[in-house]
DNA sequence: CTATAACTCTCAA
DNA sequence: CTAACGTTGAGAGTTATAG
């Protein structure tokens, strides 16, 4: 039988923060989303103030002031990088694992029993606070649902001990009286909607969930609660999945840093979009066969007037090159703006993903030799931007100044992936 | 009427 | 100074539409 772990980093966003400011210690610390939206992250001092997690920074900010919170913005390279660090250390421990997320990987511990999970996950643990000074909680069970669930534990110390919960060490008695003082709504694939329609059943604790008929679940609710409870049983029905399939969409939407409301400014945006999802369409080697772009007035204030219009423009041949991409996505932009509202936010998406080699030709394909010689260009704009830095090279579309562009604030220097960051750690 | 497409809802980090 | 509320992707289920 297949036993999982799920290693979670803790506060991940405002732990690499703080991990290279060493002012920070132990200071109360919130990273915030993009735009400085909301607040996504938050180091213990900021929970144990009781700060919630996803509040508008803005509703925040005076109370934040008054217990000397420091906020950053994302930046999303340190947290990547220090990401792929965590995920080469954990990958020693199992040749089989799964990069769930930013923070998270499920790994397969078959194999490992002789050692012990416990002392196992304690080494993991160990290990990743030695080299990168980060903190993790490790979760074990027979089933993702269930180490997910020991992972949960391990955090709110509800069991199993230093970071790390074994489920397979306990009986079966020890887990459900544990599983009573859980509410449902921390399991793994169960959101708010789906707390409340339980809880008006009656279903409040894992408990419950445990011991609800699968059936009956499956037909109130879907396939998907079925397996959820499958799981916490200890079935395994969810499987590791190491490699990542290709995406079948790749969208790419912002907000901006202040209203929008003039077609230049919409379609430089529409243009900066369309470039970074065409080039995650380019890395799968796949096509796109159509395009969906919408803009939309700020929906978080009703009563200024509202716009949201949106559009998919089938292409009359799949394609992976931005210029193509970007003269259709324009073409839509065009059709659905209309002048008057203030934009809050812009966005597309590539559909119809298919495998480059895959795709339905159309009757008036340029020459082969043209074709070539198009896919040269963007592997060498691809090439050029992978060296110097995204966007080095790009469309005149795009915009120079881009003054649409999010807020950003609080942002960090790029500690291990820019060397003007590097330097930045060297002066601490 | 059936098969498929399109859309909606929910969840996750 | 003021106003200010994230992004990306998947899967299941439901509804609309084409033939």
């Amino acid at each position: 039988m297949t036993i999982f772990a799920l290693v979670d980093c803790n506060n991940f966003y405002a732990s690499c923060e703080k991990l290279f400011n060493p002012t920070l210690k132990d200071r109360p610390v919130v990273v915030l989303s993009n735009n400085d939206g909301c607040v996504v992250a938050r180091s213990a001092e900021v929970k144990a103030l009781g700060i919630a997690m996803g509040v508008p920074w803005f509703k925040i900010q005076q109370e934040a002031k008054r217990y000397g919170i420091v906020a950053f913005s994302s930046n999303y390279a340190l947290y990547a990088d220090m990401s792929n660090r965590v995920v080469e250390i954990l990958s020693t421990f199992s040749p089989n694992i799964e990069v769930y997320s930013i923070d998270e990987s499920f790994l397969d511990l078959s194999g490992f029993e002789r050692v012990g999970y416990q002392a196992y996950g304690a080494e993991m643990r160990q290990r990743i606070a030695d080299w990168l000074g980060l903190a993790v909680c490790v979760g074990i069970g027979p089933t993702k649902t269930l180490a997910k669930l020991a992972n949960h534990c391990a955090k709110k110390r509800l069991a199993g001990a230093e970071g790390v919960c074994d489920f397979t060490t306990m009986t079966p008695g020890e887990l459900l009286t544990l599983f009573e003082r859980i509410e449902a709504g921390e399991i793994w694939g169960v959101g708010r909607k789906i707390s409340a329609k339980l809880e008006a059943m009656g279903i409040l604790t894992v408990r419950q969930l445990h011991d609800a008929d699968a059936e009956t679940l499956r037909k109130r609710f879907s396939v998907v609660l079925e397996r959820t409870v499958r799981e916490l049983r200890g079935v395994s029905c969810i499987d590791l999945e190491e490699v990542v399939p290709d995406n079948q969409q790749i969208m790419s939407s912002r907000s901006f840093g202040s209203l929008v409301y003039d077609l230049p400014k919409l379609e430089e945006a529409v243009s900066s979009y369309i470039a970074r999802a065409a080039e995650k369409l380019r890395a799968q080697d796949a096509l796109a066969g159509a395009v969906h772009v919408y803009i939309r007035t700020n929906i978080f204030k009703p009563e200024a007037p509202q716009y949201q219009p949106a559009m998919t423009v089938p292409l009359p041949e799949a394609s992976a090159d931005t210029r193509v991409l970007t003269r259709w996505a324009l073409r839509v932009l065009r059709r659905i703006y209309r002048p008057g509202f203030g934009y809050h936010k812009a966005g597309i998406t590539l559909l119809e993903i298919v495998p480059r080699g895959n795709q339905q030709l159309s009757l008036f394909v340029p020459t082969m030799v043209e074709a070539s010689r198009n896919d040269t260009l963007m592997a060498t704009l691809d090439a050029i931007n992978g060296r110097y830095g995204r966007g080095a090279l790009r469309l005149a579309a795009e915009g120079v100044t881009k003054t649409w562009q999010m807020r950003r604030g609080n942002l960090s220097p790029q500690y291990t992936t820019d060397w003007e960051g590097v330097a930045r750690v060297a002066a601490i």
